[in-house]
DNA sequence: TCTGGGGTCCTAGGACCC
DNA sequence: TCTGGGGTCCTAGGACCC
């Protein structure tokens, strides 16, 4: 049996958890830059706000409705996420964290225990509500992807209450039935309208179709979710959480760079944010993509992007750097307003595999990159970083609606006034 | 005044080689 | 009369997710 346990609108909730004044009011959250909306409370999704649109054009309705309207705070958000999966961690055998607000769960050995999922699931939810103040949703099935069927209707089908059960055909088939095809995970919305034209409308419809026909009309993945509808586990444990086979880091800025500094100082960080991220995987890269451009939305579209190849293969933030400063005088020209940068580790080989270089001393420090992320972990992202990170932060996000970091700053702590 | 997210994986098609 | 292979690598764009 697997689980797959998600918050109710991630960003919204967790501003509310230390904000009780807007706990019931609709709330949305703003991606990077204050560019779009990307989380919508229950209440505004009332009022029809939608997801990913940008934000000046909504910016009238949401004063219109007196919508509370917050800047990404992901200081808060990871923490309040970390404490978040401890508390689902105790339910299970094996915990996957698959993003900042969803992990799978896998009962093993615990399945013995559990009589009643339902109630189980009910257990999970009260837990991290009295430990967190989130709220979650949790849906229990046979395979990953009916797992996260389950979890859909826990929290968008009516007399669900939070928690959806799929333990054989008919538990499936009664909440497939009342579920889009483009609510399955992997069906988005192009080949949604591919498979309406084949009159596959609900998941149940999708579910029907044979899977060798679906692999010849569209692809394996599509072929493998029909498997799983039907309780035939194609995503093996060991699958759901595969290690990536590229890591990228990219951002758009706050304000447009148009100096060299400012170009460097982001990129640089984009290759220490990779250089940790592959570590923490246990991965090196043999190559690295850097690029940057200007906005889409301009009349000229300036768009560069060069590949470079490590001769041995690496995770050492340095040595992304280093190729970074190389490739730099290539991809900066004068006179461009940058909008967006980053660097994508691609071509990854696991550590365990690493293949020295007879001729090429390696000048990877792993000793050194490990100890700089124990302390960046204890004291606070940001202790140690590379000395070009700091040149100019110009290029910094732009986040005017930001609440405080009540969990990780001092000065930011809640006050209790009596 | 101007404003438009971030991440991962897959595939088709082209270039190139023998 | 008409016909012409197979493999690898690269890139851009598509698709999906949250």
């Amino acid at each position: 049996m697997y689980a797959l346990v998600d918050a109710v609108a991630f960003y919204a909730s967790a501003e509310k958890v230390f904000d009780p004044t807007i706990r019931k009011r609709p709330v949305v959250v703003l991606t990077n830059n204050d560019g779009c909306i990307c989380a919508t409370s229950p209440e505004a999704r009332a009022l029809n706000i939608p997801k990913f649109e940008p934000y000046f054009k909504l910016k009238g309705y949401l004063n219109q409705h007196n919508v509370v309207v917050r800047s990404s705070n992901y200081e808060l958000y990871a923490d309040l996420s970390s404490r978040m999966m401890n508390v689902i961690g105790r339910f299970c055998d094996n915990q996957y964290v698959y993003s900042i607000d969803e992990s799978f769960l896998q009962f093993k050995g615990f399945a013995s225990l559990i009589d009643d999922w339902h109630q189980y699931g009910q257990e999970i939810r009260l837990a991290v509500w009295r430990e967190t103040k989130l709220p979650v949703g949790v849906g229990f099935g046979i395979t990953p992807t009916l797992a996260k069927a389950a979890n859909h209707a826990a929290k968008k089908l009516e007399g669900f209450n939070g928690v959806a059960v799929i333990d054989d055909k008919h538990s499936a088939q009664a909440i497939l039935s009342r579920m889009k095809v483009t609510d399955v995970w992997g069906i988005g919305g192009r080949l949604g309208k591919k498979l309406n034209l084949m009159r596959i409308y609900s998941a149940q419809d999708l579910a029907n179709q044979s899977p060798k026909n679906m692999r010849k009309q569209f692809s394996v993945v599509v072929e493998r979710t029909v498997e799983e509808l039907n309780g035939k586990v194609c995503l093996s444990w060991d699958e759901v959480k595969q290690d990536k086979q590229e890591i990228f880091s990219t951002r758009s800025f706050g304000n447009r760079v148009t100096d060299i500094q400012s170009l460097k100082s982001s990129l640089i960080t984009h290759c220490a944010i990779v250089g940790k991220k592959l570590r923490q995987q246990a991965s090196l890269t043999n190559r690295l993509v850097i690029f940057a451009h200007s906005s889409p939305h301009e009349d000229k579209f300036y768009k560069r992007s060069y590949l470079y190849d490590f001769p041995v293969p690496t995770s050492d933030s340095r040595i992304l750097a280093k190729a970074v400063s190389e490739v730099l005088p290539l991809l900066f020209e004068q006179g461009v307003r940058f909008y967006k940068a980053g660097v994508g580790a691609i071509d990854l080989v696991s550590e365990r595999y690493m293949q020295e270089d007879l001729f090429t001393p390696s000048s990877d420090n792993q000793k050194l990159m490990r100890s700089i992320d124990g302390i960046n972990r204890l004291f606070g992202k940001g202790t140690i970083t590379l000395a070009s990170e700091q040149q100019t932060k110009q290029w910094a996000m732009k986040r005017e609606f930001l609440s405080p970091r009540y969990t990780t700053r001092w000065k930011d702590i809640p006050k209790i006034v009596c």
